[in-house]
DNA sequence: TTGGCATATCGGGAATTTCCGATATATCTT
DNA sequence: AAGATATATCGGAAATTCCCGATATGCCAA
């Protein structure tokens, strides 16, 4: 877990955003209830038109959080899924209280 | 409180390490004791020769914590005494349980 | 198998961050 | 007032981040 690259990744209005939308997927994405995989998280494509930015961009910002460990993701079929990992932000929080 | 300048100021291992140092300054930095003020904190200068940067170098990582309300400082003479905002960190532990 | 759609990756220009040496400012000593 | 000491600020080279357009990859449907 290394806590330079979580911070880096929370360093971004747009990164931080996607994560506070990702808390209720029901009500920031209403279009993606059409998946059949809803639980599964959300697709790229919805984030991005909700983000404003480019299709490169909201990916690479995807791979980001994820590699930080702050979301998982889940490929079915042609979409990847992306959900937040509520265990990073406990530990997180954890380690703030902590170690920092 | 700007998250995204919070997160941005803890992105970066030697200001960890500063903010870690300041836990305990007592055992981190015994030359310190010499100083009358050890109670208001850490001067920048032991810091420095503890981080093995430069005074400049030093001296802005602390600027950046303290624009960040990570740190706070007093001036006592010529020396500048650092310490932790440790309702800063309380704060933040909370804002990534709820708002993050 | 060909075309379309969702996502990932690549290459790059602009902006920001990292860390330095030089210099400025403030305080203390003599 | 002059020199010494502690810290802050300035200017800049190198590295990194931001965000884009173009392209590649993988899956699906006709």
């Amino acid at each position: 877990m290394d806590q330079v690259e979580i911070f880096k990744a929370l360093s971004n209005k747009t990164r931080l955003q996607i994560l506070n939308w990702l808390k209720d997927p029901d009500l920031n994405f209403p279009e993606q209830k059409q998946h059949a995989n809803f639980d599964h998280g959300v697709c790229v494509g919805q984030i991005q038109v909700k983000a404003g930015l480019t299709q490169s961009t909201v990916s690479e910002y995807l791979s980001t959080l994820q590699r930080a460990g702050l979301v998982k993701s889940t490929r079915v079929g042609q979409w990847t899924y992306y959900q937040r990992n509520e265990e990073a932000f406990d530990a997180l929080s954890k380690i703030i209280q902590t170690d920092i």
